[in-house]
DNA sequence: ACTTTGTAGTTGATTATTCAACAACATTCA
DNA sequence: TGAATGTTGTTGAATAATCAACTACAAAGT
């Protein structure tokens, strides 16, 4: 069924790098989640999409941009919003310039929020992730990640 | 609400690095969970609990065992082999010595469509991971995450 | 033996994500 | 103008993941 038809293995020391991998940003995206939602009841995602509304010209941003920014689907990103203005932390506007639009805005609530849970985020990267690695090592994952995502994204929805 | 006293925010490039890594990750998981879903209807996590089983001793992993391999709750273990054994991919059977204990086993089916589905996913580990990476950086990669990961893992649930 | 404590796994309710279908507006081009 | 065609965002149903509560068995201590 499609199958390529040959198919090069990865070598052993591959496979533990992969598998390394794996194992290691899912515990880490875990414990990154956790934390948040402990403290502040926002997941990672949550607080993600936050964190672009509060750099954004006016804290605003369009939803397809948004959805691009995290790398979610628009569906997805609709049903966020919906959530995080349920609780008082994100506006809808419909937004100027064009009929169909419609932006995200981050209430003082959920600025406040944010500038709150920050310390807690930072402290997780740095502690679980950051310190785990020399500098050096550091640069290195964020030059290959950001290949990968450059070269991957705009490939599926 | 127990906020740590002070937070060495992240220089520039640090959050460069961070950012990326967070986008690039979700932008290669989906890559991956997507051509197995719609080349053989797995999931990338499903597919990783049948490679687990199908390494093992008889093909068969106690169900704890597999949640600590595969770095999920034993909740969502059980709900994903039950998904799968309805598949006729996996199946569940009482494991002896332990009056309590429960082992997922693969089926000839399972194998089958695992071995079929390797081919999807190791092409997609290395067009879309190892090939972006130098040998070393890869290397890199798989050192800081498997560090990241003893460090973390067991720290909550 | 028996009580306490711990561990394995499941269950069902809640919450989050995906997917396909859709309505509303924009753009293009005849 | 007015059809196509494309884009934006939403909706609701289906699927998956989380969480707390629970049953059943095991191990230890008395």
């Amino acid at each position: 069924m499609d199958t390529p038809p040959q198919t090069p293995w990865l070598d052993a020391g591959q496979q533990r790098s992969w598998r390394s991998f794996l194992g290691g940003s899912t515990v880490l995206n875990d414990h990154l989640d956790r934390d948040l939602h402990a403290k502040h009841g926002l997941s990672l995602t949550e607080y993600e999409i936050l964190v672009r509304l509060s750099e954004a010209e006016d804290r605003q941003v369009r939803m397809a941009e948004l959805a691009a920014a995290v790398a979610h689907s628009r569906s997805r990103i609709t049903h966020t919003i919906a959530r995080l203005e349920r609780n008082g932390i994100v506006e809808r506007i419909p937004c100027s310039e064009d009929g169909r639009g419609v932006c995200a805005i981050l209430t003082a609530h959920g600025l406040n929020l944010l500038e709150t849970a920050s310390h807690t985020h930072v402290n997780g990267v740095a502690d679980y992730f950051v310190s785990k690695a020399t500098p050096e090592e550091f640069d290195i994952i964020g030059n290959v990640f950001e290949r990968i995502r450059t070269d991957l994204e705009g490939t599926s929805f």
